[in-house]
DNA sequence: GTAAAAGTAGACGCCATTGTCTAAAACGTC
DNA sequence: GACGTTTTAGACAATGGCGTCTACTTTTAC
């Protein structure tokens, strides 16, 4: 009953331990075959395999695949909602270095939520399995790309309301914030490998430079006189 | 029954043409079919019901259903193919009225490749079968993405070329055009639904607006006197 | 009109998978 | 060490899909 959340062992100690252990080994092993083979695809056997335990343990737990998958995205789904909400407190809140910390931000964005494990088993499921749960497309689309797009339009709000940024239209500017910052990403995305720390960078720098060039207000950042005039008029 | 009719009339125009009306029935049912369900969800009963043919018909044409699965994406992708390049063709070339030019464009690339049936059905295909068709992934990211990325960055170099645009990188530049394209249509994308004109238009205008205000070069459109300066320093 | 080719319907064997059941084993607690 | 709970391994029926086969009908070519 009392399964999730840290190794609390709490209810007086009980044998929780072994079986919170086991329901995560089988919720991490589910996902792992879900998203590789899809709902119908994915066999509870090959679970159980992966899961180093027997298919019968798994009926104990959930009572059939339906269950344990809509547990496996639930639980997903959580953890991809705290990693997004840590990374959103990130944002920068100063108009200094704006580039250079904009840029981190969206490495770490890119990095922790969408092409981490959690945000490609996401994206895979809702894809793959959008349609025969609408549910589970509405919930997901209204916790994560909701949250985020909704959260960045405050943030760069914010530094709009500092002078750092113009921005007429904050949730287009949200919106475009995240594509560009995938936009060097997407066949990674779509493949579900992980790029690398370089890669991220680039992806970012270039992501962060385009969206200044539109909305940054140059003059903001290092004190007040007028910018970049030198790579124009070159 | 002979909707498509694809020049196929060849060998001495036997019974070709039937022939050809069940393949392309049984090619779009299984298409459908393929899309909705993933490869392992569909079944071929399901398929041959769609096309309003019977079972046997399928096998006589397609040995098994893994070679039925290859044709239907070769097919699809050789529509997908035909029409990127038919759209490609109508970039802007001009410099005057850049801005409703890029925009009417956008909305082409996204209604023809991108939100249709078969950048659906290629989309989700890839993502769901991807990793167990390497070649098919790969086989796709040449000739759709990268022949896009490949293309649109040669045109826009031809702008800039122009002095329409301000480009130090093609390749990055389209990318990110194509990703603030579909910035705003995201969702819509991820579930397979046919965005209306009006928020096909809206998204268009959103992306050429920011991608202007960061690559374009405001003086060309209007005559040649050194422009952007009066954005920056107002 | 006739004969060959293509399409249909249905039955069939085969295999994988789901979900249940049972008896034995492992585990943790007292 | 004894007890209850959990886990395990394997057998089990039931289901459903794949791919084959056969006998029958329709279409097409000549």
């Amino acid at each position: 009953m009392k399964e999730h959340m840290t190794p609390a062992t709490r209810m007086t100690g009980h044998t929780q331990r072994g079986q919170c252990a086991k329901r995560m080994s089988i919720l991490d092993a589910a996902a792992d075959v879900f998203c590789r083979q899809g709902f119908a695809g994915a066999s509870i056997d090959e679970i159980a395999a992966v899961a180093c335990v027997s298919r019968q343990t798994i009926y104990n737990h959930y009572r059939e695949k339906e269950t344990l998958f809509v547990a496996v995205v639930e639980d997903v789904m959580n953890r991809a909602n705290a990693m997004l909400f840590s990374v959103l407190s990130t944002f920068p809140e100063r108009a200094e270095d704006l580039e250079d910390d904009l840029t981190a931000f969206a490495v770490r964005l890119n990095k922790n939520c969408i092409c981490n494990h959690d945000g490609k088993f996401l994206r895979k499921l809702v894809q793959t399995e959008g349609e025969r749960y609408p549910h589970l497309f509405e919930s997901w689309r209204q916790q994560g790309p909701g949250k985020l797009i909704t959260a960045l339009s405050a943030l760069l709000g914010r530094l709009a309301h500092k002078g750092a940024l113009a921005i007429d239209d904050f949730d287009v500017a949200a919106r475009q914030f995240v594509a560009l910052g995938n936009a060097d990403l997407q066949m990674m995305i779509l493949l579900g490998a992980t790029p690398t720390d370089e890669e991220l960078e680039k992806a970012a720098r270039n992501a962060v430079r385009t969206f200044l060039k539109a909305y940054g207000r140059p003059e903001a950042e290092k004190a007040g006189h007028p910018p970049q005039l030198a790579a124009i008029s070159g």
